[in-house]
DNA sequence: ATTATCTTTTATAAAAAATTAAAAAGTTTA
DNA sequence: TAAACTTTTTAATTTTTTATAAAAGATAAT
């Protein structure tokens, strides 16, 4: 018998899931989004209904005949999505309802994962500490969904590069048994393209290329429109291939790898040695205030449209558009999308970008796929975590 | 009603068609791959059966339970399939049952697709003449494979680079009405990939790429178990990513295709500049016979382990490696497989390849790729073009 | 302008089909 | 000779189809 329940609570998860990344869903879309026929998809609404998670929404103007009938998650729902979002330097956290509503505002660890005394048990007792600070039960906690740099194998549980821990438990056990939650986790740029995919730039689209901007140059692809990990879970590695034209050596141990011009990291490393070898730039001021990170100096500079700033960052944009043409020979997306927090250059990314994919790919292939920037705001890798937490749902 | 039917007829080729592959399988094997349970494939089997498809062919050895009852395709079955591979030069055409079986042999068609000359419909009146002289009644031959170069999309049943047909016809459009069966085309590459995913080395690989050797070099890409097309059915144009050195001009109109390094027409134009310039080899001997086409003289002299052909192979070869060392860092395969009318010098090709992806790939990405090289013989095209049109059979 | 008819879309109830669960029938292994 | 496994068959349950009704807008006739 367990297992007839397991099934209808399956499409029960189902449903919550596309109500969640739609928000407002008639039944017959409901039925065309699960490949479930519209009978059964009624009587598993009725039963949320019943259950509390869905509430009617009322009629919707008529496409040409009979007004539906609309859905939504009950925005009163007392049920919630850890979401934390990690980079090299700083992990932020927030909880959200099925609503897409923030109960508490975003809490900031400065967790160094490169520094050898780094400890995954500081993340568990952040993580219980903004629990007990939020006073949500850990009952009414559906789980936590982490976005994390490294090479993660998002099925195992397991961050290959950072956060490793002994006695033969994989990161997500350990978290896990740390906070007593479902936990699960993902590589930062997987978890962006999930992000554009439901709720920015790539929805509704079947094969498209996120490039996510920032200390590195990941990549998320959805290909056959589902995410590709690769077949260790590896896929993406934009920031290594061989491309580069300098010689400098990579911390992959590699050269040549395309990061050495591209990345954030050394952009903003350009941008430093320019003003020290004395510059005219609003940089030298920016780069005075140390509260913020260099990069984030940087970065307001190109927006500003500082020229040295702007002239940095074009380079580096050539050669991420002579990567992109290869990418885009190679598997041809209808779509690439620019994310992630270099995304704010997106307006100065993209004519240098669109150039080299001109001058690098033949005309066919070049104008079948259209470069955009994205429009998530910072928000997006918290968006994602709790995305992937929803992708895991389960109704018990 | 009718929809009725096309939904128990879409089972019926579905089981057909994964016999075909498999050859022998049990009522439970097939309930696994067609994800349809077992009663209901134990009943259109038995319906198969009757219309004299399908064949009991006894039980096979105990797997540690009950001994299965294994079924094949009637080999006697009055069921045919026109299977075309054409290259730039020569088109060969045969037809197969559904065991595999050739029922005539290779016929042969000096049709260059680069001529101005070359017409559709001299292909039309070959593909006529082949029928009429196989003897086979029109009624049982179920379709038309053809696997061709170009930019192709199988889906619109167009090739925008070669075989344009006037009169807002496609070529599919225009080679079905012509010989009055139904006609599938693609790219050759793409033919390859599914020919090695169901009878080569791709077998139960779900992520895998496999390179066509030949006039270009094409690639063919298995990820998530299915063939990968890109959005405008344009994916795999290796040999046109920006990565060679040579400042050629490419066919294409772009300089530093890969392709100017790697595929087997400029490697055999290598090798006779080198004749030209009065080297030792046994080329100059191979060269002069003039009644095979140079590039198979070239992969003779380099299966005979002539030095000089060895020397313009490797280098081709490491430069397609780093060419690879790209897509395994983009897309994480557990298995490249080299295969094409190239893939003869597969074994000289290995060395090289493998030590450009060892210089130019992350280790812990490139040893999860392993690299092997086809053990499909000359047939592969042909056989590829019968699997196409098997993947689209219908019933009625 | 009002009414009637037609088309399109959603909702529900009865009939048909497919899946799942359970039982039975063979094989191998301990 | 029982226990573990796998395939096959049967019976029960679930799911999908199909048919029908109801609602809404568009078009045409009165």
């Amino acid at each position: 018998m367990s297992i007839i329940v397991e099934k209808s609570q399956r499409l029960k998860a189902d449903i919550i899931k596309y109500l969640y990344y739609k928000k407002v869903l008639s039944l017959t879309d409901l039925s065309k989004l699960t490949h479930k026929s519209l009978p059964l998809v009624t009587s598993v609404v009725n039963s949320l209904i019943a259950d509390g998670y869905v509430m009617e929404q009322g009629l919707a103007p008529s496409t040409g005949g009979r007004r539906p009938l609309m859905f939504l998650i009950n925005p009163d729902l007392k049920k919630y999505i850890i979401a934390i979002a990690m980079d090299q330097l700083t992990t932020r956290l927030t909880i959200y309802n099925l609503s897409h509503k923030m109960i508490m505002p975003v809490q900031l660890l400065e967790f160094v994962m490169t520094a050898e005394t780094s400890n995954a048990g500081d993340l568990v007792a952040f993580i219980n500490d903004c629990i007990v600070k939020s006073g949500v039960k850990k009952e009414a906690i559906l789980g936590v969904g982490i976005g994390m740099p490294g090479f993660v194998n998002a099925d195992e549980g397991v961050n290959h590069t950072y956060l490793k821990v002994g006695d033969g438990l994989t990161i997500q056990q350990y978290l896990q048994n740390g906070i007593e939650l479902p936990v699960y986790i993902d590589n930062d740029s997987s978890l962006i393209a999930l992000a554009e995919l439901n709720f920015g730039e790539a929805q509704n689209m079947t094969d498209v290329l996120i490039v996510n901007i920032g200390w590195g140059t990941g990549l998320g692809m959805i290909l056959n429109g589902k995410l590709y990990r690769g077949s260790g879970g590896n896929a993406g590695e934009f920031s290594h291939i061989p491309l580069s034209e300098s010689n400098n050596l990579c911390s992959c141990g590699k050269r040549g790898c395309i990061q050495l011009d591209t990345s954030l990291l050394v952009m903003t490393q350009k941008a430093e040695q320019a003003v020290a070898h004395g510059i005219e730039s609003s940089l030298k001021k920016l780069f005075a205030d140390k509260t913020k990170h260099a990069s984030d100096h940087f970065l307001e500079a190109v927006s500003q449209q500082d020229p040295a700033a702007v002239s940095i960052l074009a380079k580096a944009a050539f050669q991420m558009g002579k990567g992109l043409a290869t990418l885009i020979h190679i598997l041809n997306p209808e779509c690439i999308v620019l994310s992630g927090r270099g995304a704010k250059a997106g307006r100065m990314l993209l004519p240098p970008i669109q150039q080299a994919i001109n001058e690098f790919c033949i005309a066919r292939i070049a104008e079948q796929t259209e470069i955009k920037v994205s429009t998530l705001t910072d928000g997006a890798e918290l968006l994602a975590a709790a995305s992937l937490m929803m992708e895991h749902l389960q109704m018990d």
